[in-house]
DNA sequence: CCGATTTAGTTGAGCGTTCAACTATCGGGG
DNA sequence: CCCCGATAGTTGAACGCTCAACTAAATCGG
């Protein structure tokens, strides 16, 4: 069956690129941030940020690539360049043998505090100081109404 | 001067969250569509379309890195894999021997119009389809206010 | 309890991006 | 006219991500 393409309208086009403009622009400007006053890229503050939040400061590898939205690769190569900054540690999991721990360690914890107040500043400078509290309720939804639409 | 950091409360939390859900999401998704069916990555795609959208079907490097809101160095790298593809090519400017034209072939033409259709359809799926007209039309307010505060 | 399937995680190659360094040309002030 | 700073674009190395292939352990159906 032969389908027509809907093509986006004017209206519609203009949406579309804004959004591309506004999301890649946050994101790039705090990958810069964070990648002059951290040494990481933004994905990677993520990792320690969830892993600093989950009880012991760890969390199976599985889970952290759930929770931080990569695939199973990614999160292994990450967490081994994490590994290798002495910021997290691996550790087998007593309960399934295939499993593994990633584990916060002191310097990555204290990496992180360090870090925060600066990336949390930018979000804000970037995104919420520049809306108002309205249109970050809308953003709110329409972001949860995309994020509940992905396969 | 010491200034206390304004962390994000729950709200803004989830808020923040969802949004990175969302747009990461999103781009990834349209990525791997667009990697599987027309053997190119988003940004890719998107030079194409800027050219083929331009007079002449071509522009100038620094224009063309300009509106896709890459760097120089990115795209210079991008033209050089899209004129190996065969899809650009790339002339010296009359009017300033530094510059370059990047020009769109008709290879790249035809490839760009075989894309198009799933990636409006991807379009579509992710974004237009699962937002209400208001939400459209917030989206497109929010985007260009953070677009246009960024540096 | 055994074979098949699923799940957990890693690996290496290839690709795209970043960053800093570099060449070449343009344009304006003395 | 010449010098100097800005502009245009490229390059190579380092890094992060994707994809497919792989190992190993758990789990399921009979």
């Amino acid at each position: 069956m032969v389908l027509m393409t809907r093509w986006l309208n004017p209206d519609e086009q203009h949406t579309w690129r804004a959004f591309l403009t506004a999301s890649r622009g946050v994101m790039d400007a705090l990958d810069r941030e964070l990648q002059r006053d951290a040494g990481m890229p933004h994905a990677y503050y993520e990792i320690l940020v969830r892993l600093s939040e989950a009880p012991q400061r760890q969390m199976r590898m599985s889970d952290l690539a759930e929770t931080t939205g990569s695939s199973r690769s990614r999160l292994s190569h990450a967490v081994a360049r994490l590994e290798a900054a002495g910021w997290v540690r691996r550790e087998d999991c007593p309960t399934d043998r295939r499993g593994q721990n990633a584990h916060l360690t002191e310097a990555g914890f204290e990496t992180l505090a360090a870090a925060a107040p600066g990336h949390v500043e930018g979000v804000r400078r970037h995104l919420f100081d520049v809306l108002s509290p309205a249109q970050v309720d809308q953003l709110r939804r329409i972001s949860e109404t995309i994020a509940a639409h992905l396969t």
